[in-house]
RNA sequence: GCCCCUGUAGCUCAACGGACAGAGCACCUGCCUUCUAAGCAGUAGGUUGUGGGUUCGAAUCCCGCCAGGGGCGCCA
């Protein structure tokens, strides 16, 4: 927001660096750590080293501060209301009225696109969530599904063209296991209400069933074999079993709020997927093991000619013939291009337990030549588990199904409110504890490095307070509550700070100027956290404004001013939380 | 054996190589005739797993070690 006068700076310091022979550093400019004041830093202690590495006999923390404070006497630019040195490091204070003005006048003139990045022309894929039909869907899945969600919002914002994709896997050894188990227990069955619950329980039985007699292993095979040569019967019942699945996931997104642009399924790629696992034994870049009761695989480390493990080996087609995610990821990645030529990239939200199997996916792509690889990449994260480290598994039964989270989610933040707020109507109340439920279940999860697991337990997952969803939705509500007391906003075209600001206003608005860098990184390193870092700092922040500032009691010119921070404050607190996908409620 | 991730306050986690390592929870002390107390202020809590190295400066980068988790040819 200061862009110009930090150029004008930079000129004035190289120019004076170089008029006395003082080799400058690369200057880095960062924010000061706040002191009642806003204002932006620069060190010289990289100078300062390079001058000692020149040879010349200088205590370097010294030197520095030294070098500040010739700098400091060669700058003169308007707009600033003071510089100091101290301690090597050159501070630059703002106008303090003067910034705060520009601050709230760019929120409220861009409404709901401050902190968006201009258009980078880019089209990127984003596909994330990838439920498996025929099985549950558990708050182990949420994880991927709202990390996925909340990096399309991010990236959108940040001036991409982000294609949303998703991937169901419609068929494969589970599917097979299902239909093996409703064919032989559940025959003629159909689901009543609670549809991926029940697509749940019965895949539940028909694993169980097998693990307890690995002699029905050969029924299951001899299933596979009659869907791999697309029995009628067979594919009829896949069909019809399949979309009762896809209705149960339409349901979940719905309540997630969370959308699709594109849905791929697996079963689609098995053939291509075959087709380019034949090219590439032709090629030579695959080895057919089959005639020796092998499989069909590539040796990724030995292709390549390397002499340590490191891409390794990895299994393309089943003995059998039949299709795994690895031949069908293989055709994917490219069918993804067919249908978006101009993709800038290809990223997969996948758990971390699949970072092999992609980087062999890429890998194999390169070396047959497709260009796409490069742009293809994982984003990884970690599992959600239960406490004691107990993974969530729909074979194990140990599942928290996502209905159930949803529900008391829901359910606990109606009481809640009701409790905190018993003037809010019926209609108030279910949004609220639809905004409130579903804020405190994304938030956790979005408020972690993607690195760090991440368990699952009711009580954290329903705690709506201290540094949560509800926090920050609660400031948005105080925000929109004063501003409703007041009317709207005072008439006036631009901001007028002409009183003596309160550290808590500098503050403030020192956290809402933070917002548009956030975006940029958060959308460059794929990392929502840094967005629900800074929606918290600023509902924390505001929180702080809100006990030592008064607004509708101020002086008139002191409360339209007020008025117009506050504006500002709940215009980003609201373009914040719509990045993690948690709605800003008017009342609470 | 090889590869990846994690290790920061009692607990859960932040901290883009920079100033005093910060929040929340839990604990303790105050604050509702004043814009919604889902809130605020304060107290207390740290050899950043460990040993080296790079750097003016390391929780952050590099190497070793320890501990936990995950992945390593026909699961997804």
């Amino acid at each position: 927001m200061f862009q110009t006068e930090q150029q004008i700076i930079e000129a004035n310091i190289k120019t004076f660096c170089t008029a006395n022979g003082i080799p400058l550093a690369a200057l880095e400019w960062k924010p000061i750590p706040f002191s009642g004041e806003w204002g932006f830093s620069t060190s010289f202690f990289g100078t300062a080293a390079a001058e000692a590495r020149l040879g010349k006999k200088v205590v370097v923390a010294q030197r520095a501060q030294e070098i500040a404070e010739q700098v400091k006497r060669q700058i003169d630019v308007p707009g600033l209301s003071h510089i100091e040195a101290v301690k090597g490091y050159l501070n630059l204070y703002f106008d303090t009225r003067e910034y705060t003005r520009r601050v709230v006048d760019t929120v409220l003139e861009q409404k709901n696109c401050f902190g968006s990045g201009p258009a980078t022309g880019q089209r990127v894929m984003i596909e994330f969530s990838q439920p498996n039909t025929h099985k549950a869907f558990h708050v182990g899945h949420l994880r991927g599904t709202i990390l996925g969600d909340a990096i399309c919002r991010i990236l959108e914002f940040a001036g991409n063209d982000v294609v949303r994709a998703n991937y169901p896997g419609d068929m494969g050894m589970h599917v097979i296991k299902w239909l093996w188990g409703y064919l032989k227990f559940h025959n003629g069955e159909e689901p009543a209400t609670d549809i991926t619950r029940w697509m749940g329980e019965v895949y539940a039985e028909a694993a169980h069933r097998i693990e307890e007699n690995p002699d029905l292993e050969a029924e299951l095979r001899s299933l596979y074999a009659r869907w791999d040569q697309r029995d009628p019967e067979i594919v009829a019942l896949w069909e019809r079993t399949r979309e009762w699945s896809l209705e149960g996931f339409r349901q979940m997104y719905a309540a997630l709020d969370v959308h699709f642009d594109v849905y791929y399924f697996n079963s689609q790629e098995e053939k291509p997927g075959k087709e380019m696992v034949e090219e590439l034994v032709r090629r030579g870049i695959a080895t057919d093991e089959r005639a020796q009761g092998g499989a069909v695989i590539v040796k990724i480390d030995e292709v390549l000619g390397l002499d340590k493990e490191q891409f390794r080996t990895a299994v393309v087609l089943r003995s059998d013939g039949t299709a795994l995610y690895a031949t069908e990821d293989l055709a994917l990645a490219l069918h993804k291009f067919r249908d978006y030529p101009d993709l800038a990239k290809s990223v997969y939200v996948v758990d971390v337990r699949q970072s092999l199997h992609f980087t062999q996916v890429f890998k194999i792509l390169e070396i047959a030549g497709h260009a796409q690889a490069q742009k293809c990449s994982h984003v990884s994260y970690e599992l959600v588990t239960l406490p004691g480290n107990v993974v969530i598994s729909s074979r194990e039964g140990t599942v928290v199904l996502l209905e159930d989270l949803l529900r008391e989610a829901t359910t606990r933040a109606r009481a809640e409110a009701h409790k905190k707020n018993p003037s809010l109507t019926e209609a108030q109340l279910e949004n609220v504890a639809k905004a409130v439920g579903l804020g405190a279940l994304k938030y956790p999860i979005l408020a972690r490095e993607n690195t760090k697991m991440v368990t699952f337990d009711w009580q954290t997952a329903l705690d709506f307070n201290g540094q949560a969803a509800p926090y920050i939705q609660y400031a948005h509500v105080r925000c929109n509550s004063i501003l409703r007391k007041a009317g709207g906003l005072p008439d006036v075209g631009r901001s007028t700070f002409d009183y003596e600001l309160n550290p808590a206003e500098i503050q403030l608005i020192d956290m809402i100027s933070r917002f548009p860098g956030e975006v940029q990184r958060a959308a460059a390193e794929y990392k929502p956290l840094a967005i629900a870092s800074i929606a918290y700092d600023i509902a924390k922040t505001f929180a702080g404004f809100y006990d030592a500032c008064p607004v509708m009691q101020a002086e008139p010119q002191v409360r339209a001013a007020r008025l117009r921070l506050v504006a500002a404050t709940r215009q980003t607190l609201a373009n914040s939380l719509a990045l993690l996908g948690i709605t800003a409620p008017e009342v609470m």
